[in-house]
DNA sequence: TGTACATCAGTGAACGCGCGTTCACTGATGTAC
DNA sequence: TGTACATCAGTGAACGCGCGTTCACTGATGTAC
């Protein structure tokens, strides 16, 4: 009905072409945020939201998958930036894995198109493969260097610190996933499942050194029964 | 180039509408097992791997949701037959989750693209949370006897299996979705990772509660080097 | 300081495509007589 | 047993749409003289 809310944008002056591919970026996470995938997120959609034509964003990405990698890419660094926030002051490793995993369910499922996006969703044809291996990087970095504390503060037995950290990711991103992926199931309050979750996992791989070489289901029902009863 | 492969079709016979129902969610299922979307595959591709012209699908389905809903009920109910298979014959109950789980998984990594529809991707606007509410129900609730057969052999605390079987699904999610969304992170062998993964999970939960009420990261940290020492 | 000109960020219009879906129809199937 | 007819599973052709992308262009910007 009303004109299109278009923005009174200024033609960028002659270097700085460069303007428009962050303000682009940012339009997508926008319009990203409120719809129901990335099909749905249309150049059109973008070019209007900018302010700019279609074919403009042709000038700055090659094709829609490069514009959705760029926002892949923005999205691993808000992430690694909200992990590291919110693990900041935190000394001891533990505390921070954990601070890590609760910041990083609670980006999931604040921002959850972003995080389906960057985890959930198929790989773009183009090898974004090569690209999260070096972003995500950043955020999966850091979680493997708590890990790594935490194996030489002893917690952890010593061992393969990426398969650890690699295995406790998936705990985080289990949560974080099927919460966005089935929102109505009865999760209960976020900080505290996450919590729990999360403790779980750590908590677990290391215990499970403790009962012995690969325990399996039997020794693990055996040492729990054990425990229980020595503890009451 | 060639003739599009039309299977032969007989046109159904009076009462038998129906046949026409079963043949287009397999192949639907069929079609999607070798696509990276649901949206990739089509109304049009669909009547053509039945033999069939597209109006004719709307005959048996309101529209694509409705078929893509089929598609996840049978689904669904492949999943929780796999997991029965799996646990057939397992006594142990700790066992039995164990087989289920390691269902889970290899029905995931096996089928990617039929798990994404159903429990990764955004549910259609009809209300799948209905849906699969009552459909995996059956999964479900498979895995929740399970846990309370755990929880009164006395390897988890008693509480609430519900909030436990969730928790133990976002573990067994986690690691099929992340192995299903970045399938090239080394993940090792299916078997053994989600045997960690697994027994992890469900240690940790369990070995949680003996801690103390809700133990916080020091107190866990603490609890994991005093067994460690003691075991040593 | 003033003017001609090259540059290049951004435009307007259109392309071709595949999609979900609709609609009037056809013709084999089974039944009534 | 034979024929007229109602039923309804499935068809053929087309609809309108929104999409990603291309292409020849425009006109403000900054520079050279």
């Amino acid at each position: 009905m009303s004109a299109p809310a278009k923005k009174a944008r200024r033609r960028a002056s002659r270097g700085s072409g460069e303007e428009l591919h962050g303000e682009i970026v940012e339009a997508t996470k926008r319009l990203l945020a409120d719809s129901a995938s990335a099909d749905a997120v249309s150049i059109r959609a973008v070019a209007d939201a900018v302010g700019v034509t279609p074919p403009s964003i042709y000038l700055h990405f090659a094709d829609k998958d490069a514009l959705l990698s760029a926002v892949v890419v923005a999205v691993f660094a808000e992430l690694d930036a909200a992990m590291l926030a919110a693990a900041e002051g935190v000394d001891s490793p533990m505390a921070r894995l954990c601070a890590y995993g609760q910041a990083y369910v609670g980006f999931a499922v604040e921002h959850p198109e972003h995080y389906r996006i960057a985890a959930m969703d198929p790989c773009p044809r183009t090898d974004q493969q090569a690209l999260d291996e070096v972003l995500a990087d950043s955020a999966f970095n850091h979680m493997r260097a708590a890990v790594t504390e935490c194996i030489d503060a002893g917690y952890f037995a010593g061992g393969d610190p990426l398969a650890l950290t690699l295995d406790l990711w998936t705990a985080a991103h289990g949560l974080a996933s099927l919460m966005i992926a089935k929102p109505y199931l009865p999760w209960g309050d976020l900080e505290t499942v996450a919590n729990r979750v999360l403790r779980a996992a750590a908590l677990g791989h290391a215990a499970a050194d403790l009962i012995g070489d690969d325990p399996g289901p039997d020794e693990v029902a055996d040492w729990l029964v054990k425990q229980r009863t020595a503890s009451s």
